[in-house]
DNA sequence: GCCAACGTTGGC
DNA sequence: GCCAACGTTGGC
């Protein structure tokens, strides 16, 4: 799940506790949200700037209308801060990752919200730990 | 239903 | 700051 650093960090959910994943106005992304089940992990992705994964979520709460829209077509979903990554995972290093080249934050640039097979979650994990 | 115009995202 | 990619909108 990506999110630009400047707007609203994995710092700033550390420090909130629990954070509501609002403002998807993508079809593709809000398929990915309404997918998700509690207790599912999420990678917390900082985009623009820094480029690199950061930390785990939880998902707290499944799928509901998005509050900050009237618009009954876009959801959001609740997360918790798991932990923070000793080592961010950078985006040169996804890029330059065998085992990584198929995931989509590689393939499908500007999508805000996609899934990750079990062994792509892994490895990256595996790449924060180097 | 097609497609040009336009807006947004995100890497560089 | 620029631009490629791509999603959305609106005219026809």
């Amino acid at each position: 799940m990506k999110s630009e650093p400047d707007v609203y960090s994995f710092e700033t959910l550390l420090k909130d506790g629990v954070g509501i994943w609002d403002g998807v106005r993508n079809y593709q992304a809000r398929n990915n949200l309404m997918a998700m089940k509690k207790g599912d992990r999420a990678l917390f992705y900082h985009s623009n700037i820094g480029k690199e994964v950061v930390g785990v979520m939880e998902i707290t709460k499944e799928h509901y209308p998005d509050p900050t829209t009237e618009d009954k077509r876009w959801v959001v979903v609740e997360v918790k801060p798991i932990e923070k990554l000793k080592k961010p995972v950078k985006l040169d290093t996804i890029k330059k990752d065998l085992i990584l080249q198929n995931i989509p934050l590689i393939k499908h640039t500007r999508l805000s919200v996609m899934p990750l097979q079990a062994f792509e979650f892994e490895r990256i994990l595996m790449l924060s730990k180097d």
